[in-house]
DNA sequence: GACGTCGTTCAGTATTGTCTGAACATTCAG
DNA sequence: CTGAATGTTCAGACAATACTGAACGACGTC
């Protein structure tokens, strides 16, 4: 891995690190972003990052249980292969989970002040109510995007 | 606060902190939500949350810099007073802050990756784009939801 | 000037979270 | 069976982080 590369894997585990996940994920998904060929066993993957099995393998069931990641074997290979198929994208953009969980928190806030003057529910009405559109239409325009996409590449 | 005000402020201060904010910011955030009056002084909110004045300060600053919140004050009164205005969801929702990040660091990658054969660019290449389409979209989706939300509203 | 209120800053602390490295189980080859 | 390679789990070290509480400056009132 050049300086560059060890720098852009550095930078998205900073920053899928800013958004709730591990730096190690981050770095993770970043190599297999870049790398040569493809598809990388765990240890190719831990010499690659120079980190433990141990963090390659909690991190590659968080990858892989989130979508961001495909797990695949090989006949006559124990070894499991590491890649980051297209469909990642989709399990990152296309899923409304984030939008969903902020309606909920914000229905389960309105069942909480039920008894509160309408003056005081307002903002956390409108916030559900803004929630619950973006939750059901941002995926549908990626959906739509990405749909498109394939199709083209298909043809 | 009632117990059940006090669950949902925790909650969303979990659910910010796992966005890479503080939990402090989500418990201050949420409880903007729900409160009565809307506008709180710093005193009222260390009061309601039970936290000290330095949190409530620095995550003030953190919070208004975002645009989540917004400070006023008032003629001959020297305190602060906030509030989780409307735009909130604007800035929360509308920018194309992360997505363009996103692009950022893929670009940084593909420069970092000049050299190397096109297979192992291509799904940097393709995230890329995606990121690129998102970054315009999904805020031009949004941002056309709210103005029509608005307009209704003014009606 | 003295005092009370408001806001900020920062050192210290307590907590949380991440990664390492070793122990363990499994599988296969020799 | 022995040994090597693969993957998992977990205790513990280490680092990062969030919050507290005290010190400080600014402002206005008495």
């Amino acid at each position: 891995m050049t300086p560059g590369e060890s720098e852009f894997v550095e930078e998205m585990g900073r920053f899928l690190a800013s958004l709730g996940m591990t730096p190690m994920a981050g770095r993770m998904w970043g190599w297999l972003l870049i790398c040569d060929p493809p598809e990388q066993t765990a240890s190719d993957i831990a010499e690659a990052l120079r980190a433990s099995r141990g963090a390659i393998s909690g991190t590659a069931r968080l990858l892989a249980t989130s979508g961001l990641i495909r797990r695949t074997t090989r006949a006559g290979d124990r070894r499991e292969y590491f890649s980051a198929p297209p469909e990642a994208l989709d399990a990152m953009l296309g899923s409304a989970a984030i939008y969903r969980q902020m309606r909920q928190i914000a229905e389960r806030g309105l069942a909480a002040t039920a008894d509160r003057p309408p003056r005081a529910r307002a903002r956390l009405q409108e916030f559900r109510d803004v929630m619950a559109f973006v939750e059901q239409e941002v995926p549908a325009v990626i959906g739509r995007f990405l749909k498109d996409r394939n199709r083209r590449g298909q043809a």
